[in-house]
DNA sequence: CGAACTATTGAATTACCTCAAGCGTAGTGG
DNA sequence: CCACTACGCTTGAGGTAATTCAATAGTTCG
């Protein structure tokens, strides 16, 4: 427990490799994808994160909780990707949201995980034990109100997702995906703008699209042909025509 | 402004028409779906919200906000239901919720309406306004722990919409929508058990499980044939085999 | 009563799925 | 280090659930 969370002022200088866990852990109090909270949180604020926080590497596939688990801890993405399911009894699978570095899992009011996690390739995260973490959260209410903006932009998103599930095609739904792993990459990385890492499987995918594997596959195809997106291997897109995308997506 | 609100305590006894509204407002403050909240608001906290509420009756489709309107109210249903949804440029919708008698609707952390919201069907709801309501939220934490699980049980309810539209067949959809609808009415009408009213149309219930209105057409009379369900008019359900319609809709 | 909307039912079409086979790649152990 | 295996990805052919198009029936409301 508590190894140092580092602040904002000192992310944007050269790291070298040993700086960059400390780098990532301070994206659990205040990630770059949103200056307006960061400079929200205050010294103190950070430092009493600081003390509970706890760094945990997952493999790819590794578990991070069940649906149905009691909500121990809370989590922040730091590298990698997070992804969250449910399913039904014949094993159907519903991805319901990919977590990016920068962004909390596991915040539930109740008492129990309403779905489960797990990694999506090798991911790094951020724990917190949740009674300690809402005990902060007491004793600083521009955290609670960061969390309470995620937690509304996390509903805003699942809205956005119904329509992608109930009323897109396969080919708008892929667009639609690719570019909202796009804007979640370069939140992090805007020097990897156009250029994703998509460490997930077809399948991670086709579950999150409502669609199969081979739709997935097919659409990728697609995209390749027309010029839309190039490819070095299946886990590494580069976008060529963004706007191409953004029109297929649409809305 | 500032109608009285009726506390619980005279709930239960029985009311003539021109109370209805009254006890229906208590709703907002004090919704019977969930008891253990009830006991957590005192006399001196519906007093507060009295104060703000203001009563609105709409019509049949009528306009509550839309997307991206300043969100300047927040609304809780007293009669009738409320529905959400968002469009894509081509006309396509999608309804993301049905908000029924004692839910809130229109709480944003944000500024402005991520969707938009119409009556479905003659309803009645509550409106306060926003910052006025946050003032009493301020004043009052157990009304503002009650918002969060509400929040909380948004997005485990989106996540469920998100599986459903995903992977479930027409004839689960259905069956599923069902039991939601029983569910939520009997929340607040247990003498009503099994027996629905479905103000909106079938058009939105389509367009609320990503299915045409033929389709929901069909699967409506597939259920009457069977003998899973028994219709007065369109609009008017009674669940004859509740079982059955839970193993349709699986998970 | 008639107009306009909503719901039901049928027939034909289609987007996506299922099944099946082949290919590529990563990891393992001889 | 190189086969070997396993797994994930791609591509094709055929099937199907739900859609689209179309016609009819029922409901609501001025």
């Amino acid at each position: 427990m508590g190894r140092l969370i580092v602040h904002k002022s000192d992310y944007q200088t050269p790291l070298h490799p040993a700086s960059i866990t400390r780098k990532l852990a301070q994206c659990s109090a205040c990630p770059t994808r949103d200056t307006a909270m960061c400079s929200v949180l205050d010294d103190e604020e950070i430092g009493a994160l600081a003390d509970i926080v706890e760094h945990l590497e997952l493999k790819s596939g590794e578990t991070l909780f069940d649906e149905g688990d009691d909500a121990r801890n809370v989590y922040t993405v730091t590298d990698g990707i997070i992804k969250t399911h449910k399913l039904m009894s014949d094993g159907r699978r519903q991805i319901t949201g990919f977590y990016f570095p920068g962004e909390f899992v596991g915040i539930t009011h109740g008492d129990a995980c309403a779905y489960s996690a797990q990694a999506s390739g090798p991911t790094k995260i951020c724990q917190f034990e949740r009674k300690a973490f809402e005990k902060v959260l007491e004793k600083h209410p521009q955290l609670r109100s960061r969390l309470l903006n995620d937690a509304s932009e996390g509903l805003a998103q699942a809205h956005e997702q119904m329509l992608l599930l109930g009323r897109k095609s396969a080919t708008e739904r892929l667009a639609s995906f690719l570019l909202m792993a796009n804007e979640k990459t370069t939140r992090w990385h805007p020097e990897l703008e156009d250029n994703i890492s998509l460490p997930m499987t077809r399948s991670d995918i086709a579950d999150y699209l409502g669609l199969t594997t081979e739709t997935v596959s097919r659409t990728f195809s697609n995209f390749r042909t027309n010029g839309l997106i190039a490819a070095q291997g299946s886990k590494n897109v580069r976008i060529l025509n963004s706007d191409g995308l953004e029109d297929l997506a649409d809305s």
